[in-house]
DNA sequence: TAAGATAAGTGGTTAATAGTGGGTTAAATT
DNA sequence: AATTTAACCCACTATTAACCACTTATCTTA
């Protein structure tokens, strides 16, 4: 089965002393009833910290089950994914606290941007974004490898 | 039947002078009230010590049953993974005490990190991890390897 | 478009839970 | 019977989660 979430849009909050986070009410909403505002916080490839809600990272973790932990290249792989990955649910307020592990992978201080991004929501230090917004530029060649595989 | 149990997440904490290690409580919710606490300790391939509810290990119990023991390499592994594995329950506090020789296997002093690997837990003494962490460094052939049979 | 009503974002306080250390009793082990 | 080991109980501290309250923004409707 293929995702049921398609979040869009950026938004920019502010982070509290105790770690907590608001998660924008149009994205929040989207959240389907049988996630029950539950989701899963894990380190992103980039500097930033990806948001799955719960039914997305089952997806996910039907894919990891199928890794035999005989192989040493999956037991590291699997540790690696999964140790950083944070069961979570939002307060009443809408909330979360992210964890001080995460908070010191993204350096993350007083604001925070929030990308919808399909299945996923990044969450990202604005000041380093913009920074990669800046050296991160596609190349005309990777557009056009991508253009064999994505018809948009 | 496949794995019921999907256990995530990093954490470090002590082990007393009588070897007690708890179980975080995050974990220790997870398991099912059919497992009534119990679980097995045994060696993990890594130098550290794995993990797993009574009714996963049952499930391991059947797929090493498929082993002939006309295999020397068979032999020696059910061997090893068989004869270090011990049957514990956590406490009325959540911990269980490691037997010895799984510390001594470990290396494990005064604080561990326990680890949710899917099905398993793993316990480490956290400076051989973090050892491991800097050598333990996935090639980019291994991931493309990987990346044919999972998809994330 | 102005006023009221509703929702969204933020901050702090309180109550509950988690982690840890130690002691006491019961059960094995020798 | 003595020693060790394991289960159990109690207590303290720190952290986390639940709760309440206020401000700002957005929406509705006259």
């Amino acid at each position: 089965m293929s995702s049921q979430y398609t979040f869009t849009g950026q938004f920019t909050f502010s982070i509290d002393s105790k770690n907590r986070i608001n998660i924008p009410a149009s994205i929040r909403k989207q959240f389907l009833t049988k996630d029950k505002k539950t989701f899963v916080v894990t380190r992103g490839i980039d500097q930033c910290a990806w948001i799955y809600p719960m039914s997305e990272w089952n997806l996910i973790q039907k894919e990891l089950n199928q890794l035999s932990s005989l192989s040493k290249t999956n037991r590291i792989f699997l540790r690696n994914h999964l140790r950083h990955a944070n069961i979570l649910k939002f307060d009443t307020q809408g909330r979360f606290v992210l964890p001080q592990s995460l908070v010191d992978y993204t350096s993350i201080d007083e604001n925070v941007t929030i990308i919808g991004v399909l299945n996923k929501i990044e969450i990202w230090n604005p000041k380093l974004l913009q920074k990669n917004d800046q050296s991160d530029e596609i190349d005309d060649q990777s557009y056009e490898q991508l253009s064999e595989r994505v018809n948009i």
